[in-house]
DNA sequence: CTGCAACAGTTAACGTGTTAACCATGAGTG
DNA sequence: CACTCATGGTTAACACGTTAACTGTTGCAG
């Protein structure tokens, strides 16, 4: 026995997940951001017409936690909700000037952490990383949703 | 324009790690346990005499983490903890038989859970995939650690 | 038109993650 | 021996995830 214990695949891409988080901080923290308000803004930066649903979905989180999330947004003057006139129920959301610049640059800052994650790999193997995920993850989502 | 926005290889792997922790949720919602619980129980059930501070590395989480965590399992009678004789600033952390029934299976489990998942790639790709993310991961945790 | 199902959002209760502040004990050096 | 520092653990405050229960709209069938 080596003494070392193999770890599975997916422990392994927890691991390089959570490496990701944490290099992500430095830019984020800086901000006074936690990653789930920087991905909400960068989302609504790219999205401006989503409403909470939409957010929802993207986040792969429920509604409860867009809205306690959003409610900080607001408070804090990043985001903007305002009630759709057609369809009272839902709220669309938008991104303010203070929390367009806020998030600024934060797709690059992501690229950046990435790549360097990504760095042990050359190009090829960073192709046949990113094909072999494709694979497992087009085959995530069973069409059996409703 | 294809309409299909090209996802991050890291935006891949989150998004593998979590439909993983959704299909484990099954088995682990069936026994009224969380993920985490889930996660320290099995350890414990094969590291008998660990401490709190070795449960916050092998979670990569915090000490105060696991001292509520832990809390909450004692209160359940899954997990006994006991301060020592010799240093009385550790407590060392038994699962209880109850513990240890109820955490049966788990590793058994999750490795059908990762089969199921990586099953759209035959043998070969698999051991591609963990060559790969093995060869990340190593590189991950600078050694500037102390 | 009425009645009911579906949908959007909120709130509450619970568990977990973080950081900061704190207590107690152990270890090492002057 | 005493002072200092490191170590192990707890608690509190805050943010976020979940589910359950609730409010209000919309829309469609009868």
């Amino acid at each position: 026995m080596s003494g070392l214990k193999r770890e599975s695949t997916l422990e392994l891409m927890r691991w390089v997940v959570w490496a990701q988080r944490r290099s992500a901080d430095d830019w984020i923290r800086e901000r006074g951001l936690t990653h789930e308000q920087s991905a909400v803004l960068a989302y609504l930066a790219q999205n401006p017409d989503a409403i909470q649903r939409d957010l929802a979905r993207a986040t792969r989180t429920s509604a409860p936690a867009v809205s306690r999330l959003l409610a900080g947004l607001e408070r804090r003057g990043l985001v903007e909700r305002r009630t759709q006139e057609d369809d009272t129920r839902s709220r669309r959301v938008h991104i303010t000037p203070a929390g367009s610049a806020l998030i600024q640059g934060f797709g690059e800052a992501m690229h950046h952490v990435e790549e360097t994650i990504l760095a042990p790999l050359d190009a090829a193997d960073q192709a046949r990383l990113h094909d072999l995920l494709e694979r497992i993850a087009s085959q995530l989502e069973p069409p059996s949703l409703p």
